[in-house]
RNA sequence: GCCCGUGUAGCUCAGUAGGUAGAGCAUCCCGCUGGUAAUGGGAAGGUCGUCGGUUCGACUCCGACCGCGGGCUCCA
């Protein structure tokens, strides 16, 4: 008798065609999908002798995704019960939930989704058994020709098997690879979120279909959770809180899309960013540099960006008969600063920083809040270096990357490397010592990261650093890429050691990425709530009644001698609660109560943003701890 | 750019079988001098996204356009 190995150990023997379901029977586990050897397989499988299989339950975390995938079957049968002449394309499992591409004969809307939603939970309630059936080639295609499955039928002709893999569930019956759950009646814990647009097969040339977004989760528990995260998730969007807190606005009506305003409390925090930036790039070994905004057509001909990147860029301006462009990127300038003079091998390295102000043009679709914008400043450099210095500049400048992300307070990144692409400038033996260089910079750090083959631009391989925004969207922050093009382009050159003309290396790199995009993603990280260093207002001093304005400002004038970012609110006729609502809601880290007994005796009463009262202080002692938090640049008040 | 949704006061939103609009917050004025998340009263504020059509009359119905949101796509 066959026998299988369970993950806890135990040993199970079963009859000859047994399936992974009777392994579970006999353990007497009530499993709905098997993990063998971290392959996730359907429970109806017919076991692998000698393999070490998981038996999983319906809340074992890895069969989420099946759970997902079962429930968006039960969306697309209950689309078609509702909606005769639909067409289905895929809907598969995703990070959150699950979702469904359908070509509708006529367009639904959001209006229709609690409808789909009650026929789900119908054939929930039928709990209909969802069978595995395998069809030779011809019957597939036979029985998707006959439901008009035109979608279905373009996968098929991608399948090479001769057994094709369908799922059925009562009338229900859809081309799929599986694993799902044993029955619909499973599923009973799901909601229907959102109705959006999507290109079959992401082909912007092909047909747009309907996409319905849902989740699914084994308990009503972890559903409520999730849907009260998503709640949250509004909360601390950017684009509520810019305005709420006066940090930026955006008008396309008489300014532009895509084209952002900093407001005084915005641009206070971007200060305080951008000096901090440039502390670390002096101590870096980083030269600061100006560049101006345009350019002449020539110099964006040279650097290739009129041949490769027109259409990100705007049209050109006349300036006396010639044309000159706003810029999409710097380095055509910081090339020129380095070839304004010869170069020795003894100059190298030499990287350029500079707060870089650029303009692209962005489709008015993607422009999204501060995160895809047509008008950014990039916290760009260019390290230029010669072969034998590569290893060790990529090294630096990526411990320097993380160790500036995490003073802002992250830790979780995503990190990328990209390889050459079929298409490609330079000589093979440049790129493989660049990747390899990257890729042994990223395992020194020790990041998890995963290799997009071919993916690398043609100019050169990269790293990418992603970080999530509070829907968990991923936005590429980091970005550390080598130029094989531009040095051959520009004819940029140093004199080595041999008297003669070489070639050097150019390293582009935004940490950052743009301010606008970090401002944006950092507001989401600290929902507004900035860590005291960053906090655009630090503290505010209230007085409980006009009698105290005097003292108030005194107090504040302490503070602000102290370099503490401090207001005192005396405009009078409010009361305590109602000052300490306005501080909260503007998260403010202190507030300093001022009332009779305080101005008595020289203190302040410390209110911190988290709630706690401290009672009467010092001034003194509450300008020590203000400061120590400024310098420590934690998140503790 | 494409699909779906949406567009009324600075903000959040209500409203009408078609007869040119209303609340709360914010703003300004007045009273209250208050002890840890909204003091009471009053005033001011809108060509109801834009343009066109239907109508005696449109914020309301129809069309086009523009903006915004969610996606897709693209991204040197």
């Amino acid at each position: 008798m066959p026998e299988v190995k369970l993950a806890c150990g135990q040993v199970v023997s079963v009859e000859e065609g047994a399936s992974w379901a009777d392994v579970a029977a006999a353990a007497g586990i009530e499993a709905v999908a098997a993990l063998v050897d971290g392959e996730l397989r359907d429970i109806r499988d017919p076991i692998q002798e000698g393999r070490t299989v998981k038996l999983l339950k319906l809340t074992d975390p890895e069969s989420l995704d099946v759970l997902r995938h079962t429930a968006a079957h039960i969306l697309a049968q209950a689309v078609r019960r509702l909606f005769p002449g639909v067409k289905l394309a895929i809907g598969p499992a995703i990070s959150d939930g699950f979702y469904y591409d359908f070509d509708f004969p006529s367009p639904i809307t959001r209006e229709d989704l609690p409808r789909i939603e009650e026929e789900m939970k119908r054939i929930v309630a039928e709990d209909l058994p969802v069978e595995r059936v395998f069809l030779p080639r011809a019957e597939a295609e036979e029985l998707l020709k006959k439901e008009g499955e035109v979608y279905k039928l373009e996968l098929l002709s991608e399948i090479p098997d001769e057994r094709i893999s369908f799922y059925r569930q009562g009338e229900f019956i859809d081309l799929c690879r599986g694993p799902h759950l044993p029955s619909t009646g499973l599923v009973r814990h799901f909601k229907l979120l959102d109705l959006a647009g999507a290109y079959w097969r992401g082909d912007a040339t092909r047909v747009m279909l309907t996409r319905i977004y849902g989740t699914a989760f084994p308990s009503a528990e972890a559903l409520e959770q999730h849907l009260k995260w998503r709640e949250e998730a509004r909360r601390r969007d950017h684009r509520r809180l810019g305005p709420e807190l006066d940090l930026f606005s955006i008008h396309n009506d008489t300014i532009g899309a895509g084209l952002v305003l900093w407001h005084p409390k915005g641009a206070r925090v971007r200060h305080e960013i951008e000096t901090f930036w440039k502390e670390r790039h002096f101590e870096g070994g980083y030269q600061l540099v100006y560049t101006p905004h345009i350019g002449r057509a020539r110099l964006w001909q040279t650097s290739g960006h009129l041949d490769f990147y027109r259409e990100g860029m705007y049209s050109p301006m006349d300036v006396e008969g010639q044309e000159f462009y706003i810029k999409p990127m710097n380095c055509p300038f910081h090339i020129a600063i380095y070839k304004s003079r010869t170069r020795s091998y003894r100059d190298l390295p030499i990287r350029y920083a500079e707060l870089g102000t650029v303009y692209r043009y962005e489709r008015s679709g993607v422009l999204h809040g501060l995160l895809r914008v047509r008008g950014f400043t990039q916290d760009d450099a260019h390290i230029i270096c010669r072969p034998d210095q590569v290893e060790e500049e990529i090294q630096r400048v990526l411990r320097f990357a993380l160790s500036l992300l995490r003073t802002f307070g992250f830790s979780e990144f995503s990190a990328h490397l990209s390889t050459r692409p079929a298409k490609f400038v330079g000589a093979p033996e440049d790129w493989d010592r660049a990747t390899e260089a990257l890729r042994r910079a990223i395992e020194a750090e020790g990041l998890d990261y995963d290799v997009k083959q071919g993916e690398g631009a043609f100019y050169g391989p990269k790293i990418d650093i992603d970080i999530e925004d509070s829907l968990r969207r991923a936005w590429q922050l980091t970005t550390i890429q080598f130029d094989f093009n531009l040095p051959e382009r520009f004819d940029m050159t140093y004199v080595g050691e041999d008297g003669r003309e070489h070639r050097p290396y150019m390293i582009h790199r935004a940490l950052l990425g743009s301010l606008e995009r970090f401002f944006g993603i950092l507001i989401e990280h600290y929902g507004g709530a900035f860590p005291v260093w960053l906090a655009p207002v630090q503290a505010v001093v209230l007085p409980i009644t006009e009698g105290q304005i005097p003292y108030a400002e005194e107090v504040a004038g302490k503070l602000a001698a102290a370099g503490i970012r401090v207001e005192a609110w005396t405009r009078g006729g409010k009361t305590l609660r109602y000052l300490i609502r306005e501080a909260q809601l503007q998260k403010i880290p202190y507030m300093l109560v001022c009332g009779a007994r305080e101005a008595g005796s020289g203190t302040a009463a410390l209110r911190l943003r988290t709630g706690e009262d401290l009672g009467p202080q010092p001034i003194e002692g509450i300008i020590s701890r203000i400061q120590a938090a400024i310098a420590s640049r934690g998140p503790e008040l």
